[in-house]
DNA sequence: TTGACGTATTCCCATATGGGTATATGATTC
DNA sequence: GAATCATATACCCATATGGGAATACGTCAA
């Protein structure tokens, strides 16, 4: 097997730095925008925004409505909430703590020398 | 250029959600485990183990030390923070205000339709 | 219908993945 | 030093990427 598909869930889709960016534009615009607008704001490639609109399209990050001629895109946040809730779950790895953890890292550390040295083989 | 390498960041290492399990595991062991236990723990192979943590040591995810033989991993939560820093940034896209999104959604959806029959073209 | 605009899709390619298996490297014990 | 445990690396492969360029498709305007 290779790496999973960027389409196979949020967490696939955002590694990508642009599609983060895309997400970006999208909140800022109030979370709806069409693809020229997109293109012309990130100075990319067309092609390449629709990729990655397409993308994030597929794992239901946005949704599009047809409008006209253009498409009109828009975040939908629900899909991020996964993201947020996983990572939450190790607030407590940096948040406060920090110190505590660095102090244990430390006093590990201290141990494994310790033990290397322990059995004095020599 | 083919996709951005899996050491990028902490954004592309935790997109592989075997990745994200030895975190879990990580973070319930106190923050720190040896390979032997993890390799147990999660029943795969030593040596896919070792790989998925070689990335989440390269991206800093996780810190080493060793112990005797064992190398005991921790958890370096530090380097989550961006990454829920990035996505707390859209909390208000899912949490309240969502019902307002998905009516902002909707009502854009009637506009498409009706700005499609507007003009009248038959 | 024909043309023009807006967007998506196709094709080609270099690149690096994650899994499997085998093996090398490190550390410890005898 | 030899044998053994613990872990990392090296190879091989199928797969899919993201970028570039060209082009197809869908919608509206004359």
């Amino acid at each position: 097997m290779a790496r999973a598909p960027t389409t196979a869930d949020a967490f696939a889709a955002i590694a990508e730095p642009r599609r983060r960016e895309i997400i970006g534009k999208l909140a800022a615009g109030e979370g709806e925008r069409d693809v020229t607008w997109l293109v012309t704001e990130l100075g990319w490639p067309q092609p390449q925004v629709s990729k990655h609109l397409g993308v994030l399209r597929k794992v239901g990050l946005v949704d599009v409505v047809q409008r006209g001629k253009r498409r009109v895109y828009s975040l939908n946040g629900e899909k991020l909430k996964p993201v947020y809730e996983w990572v939450k779950n190790y607030e407590r790895f940096w948040d406060h703590q920090l110190s505590r953890i660095q102090e244990r890292a430390e006093r590990m550390e201290r141990e494994a020398n310790k033990s290397a040295e322990e059995p004095g083989s020599s």
